[in-house]
RNA sequence: GCGCCGGUAGCUCAGCUGGAUAGAGCAUCAGGCUUCGAACCUGAGGGUCGCAGGUUCGACUCCUGCCCGGCGCACCA
């Protein structure tokens, strides 16, 4: 619709400009629905673009394009110069009742188009890299955020002409993992009564106080170890399977191989439980084994970027308008993670990848402009590489923000939010926010039942609602229309209007969404529409859906019907479920 | 100190490549309500868009400076 009326508001610009010999081209002006109705159904500002151009007042362009445009052949039923020189444009009824049995016949698919050109007969291929936790604990809710980010984005991309490829990146050569494999061991010699728990006073106080024997035992827990529970119960589960055993195994390998079995089990139920699912998981050590680390060194060195100097080799990022310099081998001869995560990187492009999004937590920026320039130094379009960055989460319960802490493992994990409050609320909760702001996570307001509360019930019981509808209508002996078989221009009160052309901007909500990576925006229209169409059906005395009136019956199911196309279509694209009662 | 992100109604937040009178939910207040699924509906109050300049026909939106908050600035990931 908005399309038609672009290329034929074009057309009359290019006239416009051509009778004054200016072949230059046309200016990007916008056509948007307006937030007042008496300003018609769409605006259009190209007028005022103009005026400077022309050199004239932008109401005597509008004047003219006015007379140009006419009725654009059947598609305008009047326009009218406003304001500065605003061009309001009502559509003809008729192109309402179109649009509405086009969405009925795209149903929950409506607002999907491919946006993003065909290469070659094939849809470009996107990569979304999120989450990518090292299997260290549980999720929490920091990566619950990403988790859903990633997969909603991934979700927009492949409504948008993308073919989306998910990845989880994980690393287990690590301090990180040694250190886990530490923790457990520790917790497996306690268990034995061969070592003592370090106190209490200690874990609290950071690396202070730390004894080294108490009781006549040797503290062995790790300085920075892990303290959470799930330690306990990994280094249980040891004991009980191999007894003894392991304590003569020398270093920490095998516990940290068995904790990171468990976890990784762990979270793989946690994400099925959130319904994402991930094509590939990507073993940063498979980067190690086929040598594309040192080939990526090699390279950067050929390329004048890697020098050594105080026992390490440097990336000479400054040489590439950074402002410092970073080690990618320690003096120990081991590589930091910026090492891996260039050679990770650019093998992504060797996979064929013409776009590549990164979903990272805020204390990641710091890291992304290293990777970007080291895989361009190696030829990777710059602008090919993309970060979404994405601000942290708190929870905040009974008006009071819950405390968090890491290290002590005291954070709320998916899985206990998820307990709380199910799937689909937390989806709906995670993504409401745009990524760059922080997000507070309403306990309170999640766990209400009370659809009318919460956002997520509100969202999905209107669309419930229009089944509800249907199976009175089948009561009442009433069958749902057929796509085009009903006379639209019935839908003549005003909160049906507002209905109907709220509908109508849901396909520009994806795109917008799609390519600003920013899936919030859909939540937030859910919502709008859903404000619209559950006060309608509550105001059952201005008008019923069924009445004694078989047409307008008619025109009002064929409404409910198009409203359950757009919730069914946004819905899906947050990942959440489209019930059809609740 | 430097970098990134925020600062919009009492609270949590939207606000499109700059557009016409800045919106929503919750909370508050007033009046309704025996329902196509009423723990609901209708309406109201509530704003120096952090502050100060600048660009523009037009600025919450862009530019500069400052203030406040979060995060980061490792041979940790």
């Amino acid at each position: 619709m908005k399309e038609m009326l672009r290329g034929k508001i074009e057309l009359a610009l290019r006239e416009l400009l051509d009778a004054v010999d200016d072949s230059d081209i046309l200016p990007e002006f916008a056509i948007e629905v307006p937030r007042q109705k008496e300003h018609g159904d769409f605006s259009c500002n190209a007028a005022m673009l103009l005026a400077k151009r022309l050199r004239k007042k932008p109401r005597e362009i509008a004047e003219d394009l006015t007379t140009r445009l006419g009725n654009a052949g059947g598609l305008i039923d009047s326009l009218e110069i406003a304001g500065p020189g605003f061009l309001n444009i009502k559509l003809a009824d008729s192109r309402w009742h179109d649009l509405l049995h086009d969405v009925i016949r795209a149903g929950s698919q409506y607002g999907w188009s491919a946006s993003q050109p065909a290469r070659d007969g094939a849809k470009p291929k996107v990569q979304v890299e999120f989450v990518s936790a090292n299997p260290t604990g549980p999720l929490s809710t920091g990566h619950g955020r990403q988790a859903i980010l990633g997969d909603c984005i991934a979700r927009l991309l492949e409504a948008t002409g993308w073919d989306v490829t998910r990845e989880y990146y994980f690393n287990d050569g690590g301090r990180q993992m040694r250190v886990l494999g530490e923790s457990v061991k520790a917790r497996y010699l306690e268990g034995l009564g061969l070592a003592s728990p370090p106190s209490k006073a200690a874990l609290a106080n950071s690396e202070k106080n730390w004894e080294e024997e108490i009781d006549g035992l040797p503290v062995v827990f790790p300085k920075d170890g892990y303290q959470g529970d799930y330690i306990k119960a990994i280094a249980d589960e040891l004991r009980e399977s191999a007894g003894g055993a392991l304590v003569e195994e020398p270093g920490e390998g095998r516990f940290r191989e068995e904790a990171q079995r468990v976890i990784f089990e762990d979270i793989s139920k946690t994400l099925v439980r959130i319904g994402i699912d991930f094509d590939v998981y990507f073993n940063e050590r498979s980067l190690y084994d086929e040598g594309k680390l040192d080939e990526a060194i090699t390279d950067l060195r050929e390329a004048g970027l890697i020098y050594d100097s105080e026992g390490a080799v440097w990336f000479k990022a400054t040489a590439r308008g950074l402002d410092r310099d970073r080690v990618v081998i320690k003096g120990t001869g081991e590589p930091t993670y910026l090492m891996p995560d260039i050679a990770y990187h650019r093998d992504k492009f060797r996979r064929g990848f013409d776009l590549v999004i990164d979903v990272q937590g805020a204390d990641h920026i710091e890291q992304f402009p290293f990777v970007r320039e080291a895989t361009a130094a190696l030829g990777v379009p710059a602008d090919q590489i993309e970060l979404v960055l994405h601000q942290f989460v708190t929870i905040t319960s009974g008006g009071e923000k819950v405390k968090q802490s890491t290290r002590k493992a005291t954070f709320v994990t998916i899985d206990e939010l998820v307990d709380d409050v199910g799937r689909d609320v937390f989806r709906f909760f995670m993504i409401e926010r745009k990524p760059d702001g922080h997000l507070d996570f309403d306990l309170d307001l999640a766990k209400d039942k009370n659809w009318r509360k919460n956002p997520a019930y509100y969202v999905q019981y209107a669309h419930a609602r229009t089944f509800g509808i249907e199976r009175k209508a089948q009561k009442l002996g009433i069958s749902m229309p057929e796509a085009n078989a009903f006379d639209a221009t019935r839908l003549a009160l005003e909160e049906e209007i507002a209905l109907v052309r709220k509908l109508t901007t849901f396909p520009d909500v994806v795109r917008r969404a799609a390519e600003s990576r920013e899936p919030h925006h859909v939540a937030y229209y859910l919502r709008e529409v859903a404000g619209l169409w559950n006060p309608y059906l509550q105001d059952g005395d201005r008008h019923r859906v069924l009445s004694d009136d078989a047409s307008l019956s008619a025109a009002r199911l064929g409404l409910a019907l198009a409203i359950r196309g757009v919730l069914a279509s946004g819905l899906e694209l947050l990942g959440l479920d489209a019930p059809e009662s609740m």
